[in-house]
DNA sequence: CTTGTTTTGTACCGGTCGGTAAATATATAG
DNA sequence: CTATATATTTACCGACCGGTACAAAACAAG
């Protein structure tokens, strides 16, 4: 019978923080993409060896799948709080404009990690492949139940075909990650989001 | 003084076609990406030893960019033929249309090589990217090029900013390509063409 | 036939891949 | 202190990586 223990009980206790080693290999795996990402890529940025991060994290494969969680709920996630403003026309907005800022943001690595963390990949990578294309249909899944209820509340016309518009939505966020790995500023992806609205039923 | 040696004249002759060969390592790259892609995998699909690859092809990486010329040469090609078509909005026709039936082929990877074949990639990748880079702006640019031309013969209103409206196709397209590989059918991607077409300007 | 030229298959190169065994170091529990 | 538990470092594992040396094989030229 042994006591909870919450923060280390016993044994030599970590020597690094295991959230900002995570952060250091979601920006590698990111940049590189999980095919491109070697073991000694990831030890290097997160600063530690390989037992450790073995012990740590369970292997490569978990490892992309924590990144892809901590990707998700990071603060300055933009997809999630977009879906929560009051009419279907402001959540567009937000997430495009979001979007925009967020890709091509030169503070991280440009683009969207669930679009290009391993779009093409080796028979090897299939798990967190197909891992990915969950969350992006699970992306449009959410914003399709936003735009039903926006019809239902009568803030998004009747006529409108709510999953093709969640589709179309998740095109033109995709094609910005793509976009942003092109090279295009903040600006440039700002003009697509007005575009984009534009064409946004109201 | 030798005389032109038009087809083969003289030592073993190749036991395989270059072309078809290609074709295999054009879809080999195509659906594993360049890191993903091994050369066991190459010379399995194209049926061939590495020694012959090598002689014939240069490297993994010339291979790669072969593979790109060929890809945009392709009578299935969709993008240079649309831009022939008279007016700026036949133009978006045809290559939205196209690119929905295209990119859903199943007979064929889905999605675009051009998008998906380097997108992120390790360092020794980063030739094959950059070069992947340059074929998106360059299309991005000729369609520039076309809409401007459509400025001037009128069938594009004048207070139309052309750069835009082809980044914002540039958009779409590759958000096409990301939709295709996440499963979407050549008929969900026709809606999407639609959809972008109701916003463009006539 | 012989000679010269090119492709073929095999076998191999050093280096890196993802992953781990084992010994040492640092903490707590008693 | 000792005992236990966990993390650390180092060194290593077999497999595979991209790329090549080499000799046998298959052709044309003479």
């Amino acid at each position: 019978m042994t006591v909870t223990s919450c923060p280390q009980s016993v044994g030599r206790p970590r020597a690094f923080d295991t959230d900002t080693a995570l952060e250091k290999a979601l920006e590698v795996f990111w940049r590189r993409g999980y095919d491109g990402t070697s073991l000694a890529d990831l030890t290097e940025a997160m600063g530690i060896n390989k037992p450790s991060l073995y012990a740590a994290f369970g292997n490569k494969e978990q490892l992309f799948l924590k990144a892809i969680e901590l990707y998700e709920s990071r603060p300055c996630s933009f997809f999630l709080p977009a879906l929560e403003k009051p009419t279907a026309y402001q959540v567009a907005e937000h997430m495009l404009y979001g979007a925009a800022n967020n890709m091509a943001d030169k503070t991280q690595p440009q683009g969207c990690f669930v679009v290009q963390g391993a779009l093409s990949c080796s028979e090897a990578a299939s798990a967190v492949k197909a891992a990915l294309i969950n969350r992006r249909l699970a992306g449009e899944q959410k914003l399709h139940e936003r735009f039903a209820q926006a019809k239902i509340a009568g803030d998004l016309p009747a006529h409108v075909d709510a999953e093709v518009l969640s589709r179309f939505m998740g095109t033109v966020l995709q094609g910005m990650a793509i976009q942003a790995n092109n090279g295009a500023t903040a600006e440039q992806l700002q003009q697509i989001a007005e575009m984009t609205l534009q064409a946004f039923p109201r």
